[in-house]
DNA sequence: CCAAAAGTGTTATTGATACACCCATGG
DNA sequence: CCATGGGTGTATCAATAACACTTTTGG
């Protein structure tokens, strides 16, 4: 049971910023607010923190609502409280990101939201509530974390190219890096396996293919890196 | 009013590890429980949030009720919210953690705690709650943060000498420091201003004194370095 | 003159940056 | 044979790390 749902004067709640990569951009998953207030406006996806449930547990199980997927990279960032952030209540807000891979499911239909979408950051300009500006605190988060630990690959499919990686990069950080230095460094890591493939069928020479290697991963998740890029 | 006080089923909390450095060593307030649970033992001080407060205005009341200071660095850390964390109900908690600097006030008399009292970090085994583990992150968060803004300078009086902000240091991040490289480094920020004075009556060669330079801080704020130390 | 902490420079190594051309494939 | 993106190396510069002795004061 929600915290004081009934009588509706103050709440609790998680709200969770869904990244993923795709088409070279990054994205953000939104959902349609079905009620007011701010309905018809877009939102992150959240959820009023049950009384019996880890609050890690809330934007874990809006993730599964809207995505089907469990065991996600999930992350606590900051928590909003300002008294009038919420114009019908004391709402206090856990803000999460979670990072996933785009073509490992399908969205499902939510009974919260008339409508669900993925939009790139870039293209986001506003947001009900204060979601903007919870978005904008998650993205910084994740920029100094793909600096500092090997994150990030969540967010690209089982085996990929450098460039891949580098456009990845790229669309997090929003900024040119210099393709051989960027190469050097993330090869120097040794978080990469060459599996000795290729691509197929492309109409340029074909790039080979890695994989993130997952032990190096829990090595460096603690220690951290320092990718000065 | 704090949230469901009477019938307490949940509700939510602030608490707030509360840095000094004193003695060579890096020290936090810790008060002693007057009630149960937990009766009698040493815990953070902490407080529920009001519903007509807001958030960062709930650790920067207690801070006020025990030491008499306002405009305190105070920096959220982390929301901890495991459903069996608070044996008596369910209590979300945001931790903050403050530095001060321990000679420019005294401690009040508190309403909530029996006792009030200093200890060096590194006395402290065990807290009330999962309090203990709270001050671990507010420590790693500080140590983190040292290292790539100016802060923990709220920790040290208004004129210090170099080895004063090396002890520091190496209090926080508990760890021994070249001192010529420290100085090099901690020089080459700009930070301090050398004020053309000496320590006074000691047993050896006087220290130059230095005061910390608030306006380069506020250029570092945002901008952040890499005290790689 | 002794004890205590302050103060100071150089060298070696490592990491970061800037930069341009050839390669393999499909069409 | 053209277009496309893949792939590679070197030189310069900046930052870090390791390291030991002299100075100034009070007692």
């Amino acid at each position: 049971m929600p915290f004081s749902k009934d009588s509706f004067k103050s709440a609790f709640s998680v709200d969770n910023v869904i990244f993923a990569f795709d088409q070279g951009k990054l994205q953000v998953l939104l959902i349609k607010r079905a009620e007011e207030p701010f309905k018809n406006q877009w939102a992150l996806p959240g959820a009023l923190v049950n009384i019996d449930e880890n609050l890690r547990d809330a934007p874990m199980r809006t993730l599964k609502e809207l995505t089907g997927l469990e065991d996600v990279f999930l992350e606590q960032v900051f928590t909003f409280g300002k008294v009038d952030r919420h114009p019908k209540g004391r709402v206090i807000t856990v803000a999460y990101y979670s990072l996933i891979n785009k073509n490992a499911f399908s969205l499902q239909a939510s009974s919260f939201a008339q409508e669900v979408k993925w939009l790139a950051i870039n293209d986001i300009d506003s947001l009900a509530f204060d979601h903007y500006e919870i978005m904008m605190v998650c993205l910084r988060r994740l920029q100094e974390s793909v600096r500092r630990r090997p994150i990030g690959f969540e967010l690209l499919p089982e085996t990929f190219t450098l460039s891949d990686v580098q456009d990845l990069y790229e669309a997090i950080l929003h900024k040119e890096l210099d393709k051989r230095n960027f190469r050097k460094k993330i090869l120097s890591l040794k978080i990469l396996d060459d599996i000795n493939e290729y691509q197929q069928n492309v109409a340029h020479r074909p790039a080979k293919l890695y994989k993130f290697n997952i032990d190096k991963y829990e090595q460096f998740k603690d220690r951290g890196f320092n990718f000065e890029i």
